[in-house]
DNA sequence: CTATAACTCTCAA
DNA sequence: CTAACGTTGAGAGTTATAG
């Protein structure tokens, strides 16, 4: 088996890029939602020592020396400039597993071994070329290794301009290399585990590699035992062409600022469900529980603080956003507590399962609003999200997040191109 | 007791 | 001017509960 990972460079601050070249050279970071942490930055913001996920507010000064741009994050540029890369790599095999919004892997069982790296470097060329995106592609025999070779290729800690081919390494070569890794960077070695096996001496990705596999079942678990194989070159993990429906459907958000009235709460709640919902119908899937969660700000201990869920099973499975919005308010309504200054709100569709056949309530004769949710669905995809809803989303959405530094949708909204200087 | 549900922890992007 | 720290999803393992 031979497989390649393909990912793009600081993704997000590329994206931006490609649109105002401006930023090209300069050091320029992407916020998170209501632009609270920085997760992305470009080669020069990494240069200064910005860690990923540092809060924006403590970042300020140091910004500010060193010019560094800030931007909030644009999802709906991300998303269509991702669907534009992917089906051109998408192009370059018969097997392509979409795994994120900036990378994915590529099938290359059957392909002549010897040529894998240069057509690396045509699909690196190529995505430049028709996307405007930098990728760096990591080649292995396994997803796993396919991941540390694009982490070796974008680090240029083996391979060449931006490809890196595991699969052409001697065995020596490849003992140099891994003896330099740190866990740290192997897919699943998250903060946890790097420090539980430093404690128990196994620090570079050679020593884990070559660690006995009974003894880390026995003392960790599967995950950690079946990424060893694959460090080995064992394929453990298959690649997932068709993306299997969602078992859970979340959509939850910080406030731009605190919240305290259940009508605003109400508000919120509404909206979430309204998108969850949404997403819960474009898979043809029905809920049977729903769960509602509410909280204060964790990070400011001046305020009480109060966090709770509530999770209410359905009495009849649904994908209808009026019987939906009646639960969900209904157990907010349970929850909510005056007095306190609500930071986060969130919803979760649960127990999901196939809408094959749609039928009414056995004891209340209760029919879902079928029509109408596919007529909302077709409103708002042609004339965009939030065109059609239910009146209890409110209007005026006061609590609604920042992004106080956003660049136009250039590529999905010809009002906002006509923004572009 | 077992089977399952519910919850917690970890990881990833 | 101020205050200000993300979202979504999966899987494994553990604990609680029902029968």
């Amino acid at each position: 088996m031979s497989v390649a990972l393909i990912d793009g460079n600081n993704f997000y601050v590329s994206c931006e890029r490609v649109f105002n070249p401006a930023l090209e050279g300069r050091p320029v970071v992407v916020l998170s939602n209501n632009d609270g942490c920085v997760v992305a930055r470009s080669a020069e913001v990494k240069a200064l020592g910005v860690k990923m996920g540092t809060p924006w507010f403590q970042l300020k000064d140091q910004a500010r020396k060193h010019g560094i741009l800030a931007l909030s994050s644009n999802y709906a540029l991300y998303a269509d400039m991702s669907s534009r890369m992917m089906s051109v790599l998408g192009s370059y095999s018969p097997q392509q597993e979409i795994y994120s919004i900036d990378e994915c892997f590529l099938g290359f069982d059957g392909f002549p071994p010897a040529e894998l790296a240069a057509y690396g470097q045509r699909i690196r060329q190529q995505v430049k070329q028709w996307v405007g995106l930098p990728v760096c592609v990591g080649i292995a025999a396994t997803k796993t290794l396919a991941k540390l070779a694009n982490h070796c290729a974008k680090k240029n800690l083996a391979g060449r301009e931006g490809v890196c081919d595991f699969g052409r390494m001697s065995v020596p070569q490849m003992d140099a290399l891994l003896d330099r890794i740190g866990i740290g960077e192997v897919w699943g070695v998250g903060r946890r585990l790097t420090e539980k096996l430093t404690r128990r001496g196994i620090t570079t990705v050679k020593q884990l590699r070559d660690a006995d596999t009974k003894t880390l079942r026995r003392e960790f678990s599967v995950v950690l035992e079946r990424t060893v194989l694959e460090l080995r070159g064992i394929a453990c993990v298959e690649l997932e062409e068709a993306a299997p429906n969602k078992q859970q459907i979340i959509c939850s958000r910080s406030f731009g600022r605190y919240v305290y009235s259940l009508d605003e709460l109400n508000e919120a709640v509404a909206g979430y469900l309204a998108r969850a919902a949404e997403k819960l119908r474009y898979q043809g899937s029905l809920a049977g529980a729903l769960q509602v969660y509410v909280r204060t700000n964790p990070f400011n201990p001046d305020h009480p603080q109060y966090q709770r869920g509530l999770t209410l099973p359905l009495p009849q499975a649904t994908s209808d956003s009026v019987v939906l919005t009646r639960a969900a308010l209904w157990a907010l309504k349970r929850l909510y507590k005056p007095g306190y200054a609500y930071q986060k709100a969130g919803v979760m569709l649960l127990d999901l399962s196939d809408a094959a056949t749609p039928q009414g309530c056995l004891f209340t004769g209760h029919r879902d609003n079928t029509t109408l949710m596919q007529v909302m669905d077709r409103v708002n995809r042609q004339w965009g999200r939030g065109t059609l809803k239910l009146a209890a989303e409110g209007v005026q959405q006061g609590w609604r997040m920042r992004r106080q530094r956003m660049s136009p949708a250039y590529t999905t909204n010809w009002n906002e191109l006509a923004r572009v200087r």
